[in-house]
DNA sequence: CTTGACCTTCCCATCATGGGAAGGTTTATT
DNA sequence: AATAAACCTTCCCATGATGGGAAGGTCAAG
């Protein structure tokens, strides 16, 4: 054993495909904060200690964690996230509700973004009209005070 | 006086264009819960109580309140909508600073829609790719864990 | 044996909104 | 006049995803 201190278990486990949380995080990119945070609400399975009470990460949970952050990169909700997760480590699923989680997405995605087209398009209607110049009138006050 | 009771100034109000919080709400589009929370946080002055404590609306605050239920339906955010009503209420502004205002917002509209665009367009091509059938075999979850 | 870079938990903040409890007031209906 | 319904008040908590920061323990290297 190289072990140098009491309860040097880390430094044992480095080189063996375990690490701890501030490494995880790098390699994942999803901040040790948020990792601590999806353990806390369920999303992961509680990875386990040293004695000295550090998490100890493995290839498999960065691999987890990197599919949570790409899941999260396209949009995704924790909740959505939770339901991939459960389908991508099920061999038994069916690709049809993936992509029924998908188009779901799809769809809330394309509501979301004709909102702001919509906010968008009022706005520049109103933008158009208003001189921009030091005088007060403006109808774009006009309008909100309508 | 019709007052039949020790304190009602509300009731002697009503038809003098003062109202409580309730009609005030359903007035303007603002929910009576969102109204105190404007007053909370300075974004609308302080209205006057009865002696029973209740607040008094005057159409004027209405009219305020209506302002706010405009900015926030353009996507507005409550700190913009501040500046918005200072504008509004000071006689000598310039259009202009409204103006920059309002294109300032459209940019931020513009940098959410492409961000939203974006996740449409990565998850878009994924779906396309999957069959979405009883085989767990989907592209979609094998790009997630890449 | 100290220093600096880690780690731990815990609490607080964001942004806009709503739910709900506990309790007081006004209005309407017996 | 008594009671019930519909208000109002304040206070606390929750959302979703994230970060800041404090207080304190641990570990590697000088």
């Amino acid at each position: 054993m190289r072990a140098t201190t009491k309860f040097a278990e880390l430094g044992e486990a480095k080189g063996e495909g375990l690490t701890n949380i501030g490494h995880a995080a790098r390699r994942s990119g999803v901040s040790a904060k948020m990792i601590r945070h999806y353990e806390d609400i369920g999303l992961v399975h509680r990875v386990g200690r040293t004695r000295a009470g550090y998490r100890i990460y493995r290839d498999t949970d960065i691999h987890t964690l990197q599919f949570i952050r790409r899941s999260r990169d396209l949009g995704f909700t924790i909740k959505e996230i939770g339901l991939l997760l459960g389908l991508w480590q099920n061999r038994r699923r069916a690709s049809a509700d993936v992509k029924k989680l998908a188009l779901k997405h799809i769809a809330d995605l394309d509501a979301r973004i004709a909102e702001m087209q919509a906010m968008r398009m009022a706005l520049t209607r109103l933008v158009d009209c208003c001189h921009g110049d030091q005088r007060p009138d403006c109808p774009i006050l006009d309008d909100l005070g309508a």
